[in-house]
DNA sequence: GATGAATGAGGCTTCATTCAT
DNA sequence: CATGAATGAAGCCTCATTCAT
């Protein structure tokens, strides 16, 4: 999975053979299908592994209990960091939502069913009941907040922008601005 | 070029065959060859066609004169417009900056070198100065803007979301917001 | 798919690999590609290439209106002759109807729904009917009929026997033997 | 042996890989090598355990001095019930004669060397002596035997027609009119 | 003796590209 | 210029067999 991983985020799906993946990894091309029914199965597994950990490190130390916006921005520097931290995972995961293989999972992003992402539609939710954020879909409250962030991370992974420390909690900041009313 | 257009946008470049784009093109697969060397060359002139259509479309009646908000707004909007009326447009752009091809060309966009982006760098950089827009510079302003516009119309054209009149308007409010003090 | 049959009659489906093939009808691998869809598509259409001419070839000059001896006599010749003529077509038709292509196609056959035999059905049905033949079900009589020649021409294109003209005919006469009363 | 028999009667030897093979003997794979050298030497064995079986159930009560005409009926029920009792016996063997494996095998048959041929081989010789059988070679008037019989197996194992017990002894006599004078 | 993960040759198929017509 | 059949490298996957444990 290491090895796919790798491959996959630097060249894409199409520049990442199984006899390559199976090279990087050490073994024989056959192997790989000891431990996988198929390359889409690889795959698939590997985005929900990525998902597991990001899941479990944004909810690590999570302020349940402090006012919204400060959940906010807990929230989008534990992704961001995330990301930067794992430029790798990134990759992968921006090509996998760009790929036949995302799309119908994203459907359940959208309506706000996947399980790493209760906490922000909870602090959006809370945040239009008590008027504090702007009266918008969740989908679009989510686009605004997701937007920059991938963006960013993007170039910053592509080495086209050097992110640093006090950008990061301006960014932040900024994309509260855009949903706060 | 809109055989191949419309082939990779529904179905992304490698469900588009150079003898499928021939079929729907109705001509021979060989006669593509003598319009353009190699799929890559085909693919890269697609996408530098569509990038001047756009940065066309923008520069057309925009407000050079009106106050910084105004004038983002417009070219929000604008953009916001041409992709929901050219949703097989925006599928290929997205499949082509997503892919080997299009990050190259990433390099430029960031450094505020491309022809079409001129327009917003030069509000980014009116407004920092006359201290109605934050300090970030140029890349992480385009993320505040592009970021949740890419973001919502790629749902949009999934047919996750229904964008509608008064949406799209309070969407360009609400990234002015990011980017205004 | 002069090619295919050759090979395939004489090492069967697993020894005809599409490369052997190829080579064998001197192009290249992908070539075959052009014209069937899939090995399973050539080796279907080869199959109702030879069944088709196998039935011509029956038909022709059949003596309908000769009394049921010797129009059951004409046609076993007939086929007898065919594959002894085409032992390649013979040794096909037996890899065929003895894998999972065939199994279908002879479900048909035994209920006598095949264009090719109903010559054959009908000579049984009114022998039958007159009291010359005994009273089986079709497919029993068929099995009378057809048993002894497959099993013959087998082991005649094999080279274990020599079938020389007289036999011919007394072996036809014999398979009458077993049918009539 | 078992499960090979059971895997290799129902898909072929295509359809039983030896990790099939294996997980249905609730062995390792690698233990079917302590056994057996390969996957032919497996099938082989297999084939000779089944015709020793066959073979011993056939000479089991045969009436060696009753008449021809019974020997001869006796024996093609015995085997004729033998397949009806065993059909996954005989879908093997259909399997391994119309493969390379089986050719070789069937020159000894053919020439009457096999053991279990033995007793047929008697009576086509004592019949064509005492000018009871006709005059043909003992391949011609085993194919007049064993032909009508395996072809008429195959139909009812494969679901396609119902063997019933008078037809059974009808079917008998109709291959003893086909080789009596 | 038993295990079963590892191996890698070999099979089918796709597709960008060429070139004779 | 247009055609489209031919090419063959390259991709995914299967499976008989081996061997360290």
């Amino acid at each position: 999975m290491e090895a796919a991983l790798e491959l996959i985020a630097e060249k894409g799906f199409h520049g990442a053979p199984m006899a390559e993946i199976a090279e990087k990894a050490k073994v024989a091309a056959g192997t790989i299908y000891t431990y996988f029914e198929s390359k889409d199965v690889l795959i698939n597994e590997l985005h929900q592994e990525l998902e597991k950990r990001i899941t479990f490190e944004i909810q690590e130390n999570f302020p349940a209990f402090a006012p919204l916006r400060e959940r906010f921005l807990y929230l989008f520097g534990k992704v961001l960091q995330y990301f930067l931290k794992h430029p790798l995972h990134f990759r992968f995961l921006e090509q996998y939502y760009n790929s036949p293989y995302g799309i119908s999972l994203r459907r359940e992003r959208i309506l706000g069913k996947s399980e790493g992402q209760t906490l922000l539609m909870d602090i959006f939710e809370q945040g239009v009941e008590e008027n504090i954020v702007k009266k918008f879909p969740n989908g679009i409250l989510a686009s605004l907040t997701f937007g920059p962030l991938f963006f960013l991370v993007r170039d910053h992974t592509l080495g086209f922008i050097n992110l640093e420390e006090p950008l990061l909690e301006q960014m932040a900041e900024a994309c509260w601005d855009a949903i706060k009313i």
